[in-house]
DNA sequence: CCAGAATGGATAGTCAAGCTCTCCGTTATG
DNA sequence: CATAACGGAGAGCTTGACTATCCATTCTGG
């Protein structure tokens, strides 16, 4: 297929297209003369999963550039999947020096009590995660991070989900690339059914009305 | 306290102050005449709350315009925490007509199974929860969707938790304010614990090595 | 009380991200 | 063979979030 069908077929403007093969987002076509190109289905493919990070995931394209350049690569999938992790969470915002000690060690504590195992070039995840209680901390956010080790409980539980789905993958081909689409789409999901779970236990709970402010 | 307190104990640049001031972010400070004026902890408190609503949160300045405003509002709680999702969730990307449909259809399916009432204006929220379902279909990510009655039980348990949360705080003054805090910081903390999970969790199940794609 | 620093306010400039537009010489196509 | 489409490269555009510069006051220390 030529470039107007693989923009037809994949939603994404000619224009748009051409930039992604400029980034090296979307790697070239194969050449059928010195200056015309054919295009197969897993462009398609990959525009697609392009739109999906950005639009659903909110990355970057300097991040969805990394996270592509992994999937490509010949990284195991752990690898691979920390790459992601690593890009999901972004640069952590900056937070005075104190909080930061004390979210680590409230972290440090979640991390014995729950037994999981530290992992030891700390990441962007778990910069984000400190920075994350450090604010809540400095705005006095107490009941929140007390809070901390039944939200670690449930996170294993949705983990186990999620490895549940990713292990259910057997379908060979690229398993990393779904194993991608299910982290950041699954972030998404998630938040959304907390959201909206958020509002029918508020409304059971607190009966729906409650004096203003 | 004056200009460059404030911004010395916000933390925030005097010039970026000035913007706020200017966008109508941050109240303007209190005269003392024709020219100069005074600010209050309230001011650092808000500037507090903006870098938190930005910097973690993610919100562009105009979001963080809107919660601030519904906060200053006398709208309900629930009214101002409606306004909160909307803003974290922002505008919904674009999906094909027929995977939206599809996926509107499971969503209900899940409603319906959880016994939640369907909250009818569709908001952002639902909207966007829409659209990563449809694009995990798009993506071929069956094995995510089949499990969305698994995620969405384990949301109400992490939304019981946020709602204790929240109804703890009997402290008066800005329960609101305390409020949209939670939601916002509680969506990166948990969104955090769960990439840790998955590792703790993966490395059990899949014992850390896996072949190369 | 007065010189020099700081303040509030307004306007313009900067920078990055993510496209979008315009050309142009080449190639496919009815 | 005329004309439409293509690929490639460059410049231009828009939005968001600041940052810098002025300037006419106002405060402050000696």
């Amino acid at each position: 297929m030529r470039m107007a069908e693989l923009s037809a077929e994949s939603g994404v403007p000619v224009a748009t297209v051409k930039y992604y093969l400029r980034e090296g987002l979307l790697p070239p076509g194969e050449r059928t003369s010195p200056n015309q190109a054919r295009y197969s289905p897993a462009h398609v493919q990959r525009l697609r999963l392009i739109r999906a990070l950005t639009d659903v995931g909110g990355l970057p394209l300097a991040s969805v550039g990394a996270v592509l350049t992994a999937i490509d690569g010949d990284e195991t999938p752990h690898r691979t999947m920390g790459v992601v992790q690593e890009e999901l969470a972004g640069p952590p915002p900056k937070v005075s020096e104190e909080a930061a000690e004390w979210a680590s060690a409230l972290l440090q504590d979640v991390v014995r009590e729950n037994g999981w195992k530290w992992h030891e070039p700390r990441g962007a995840t778990i910069d984000n995660l400190v920075a994350a209680l450090a604010t809540a901390k400095e705005l006095g956010q107490d009941k929140l991070t007390e809070r901390l080790g039944e939200y670690a409980r449930l996170a294993v539980r949705v983990a186990e989900v999620d490895v549940g789905v990713v292990a259910g993958l057997t379908s060979v081909d690229n398993i990393i690339e779904a194993g991608v689409v299910a982290t950041v789409l699954g972030d998404r999901i998630f938040a959304g059914l907390r959201h909206l779970a958020q509002e029918q236990v508020s409304r059971e709970v607190l009966g729906g009305a409650s004096p203003k402010r």
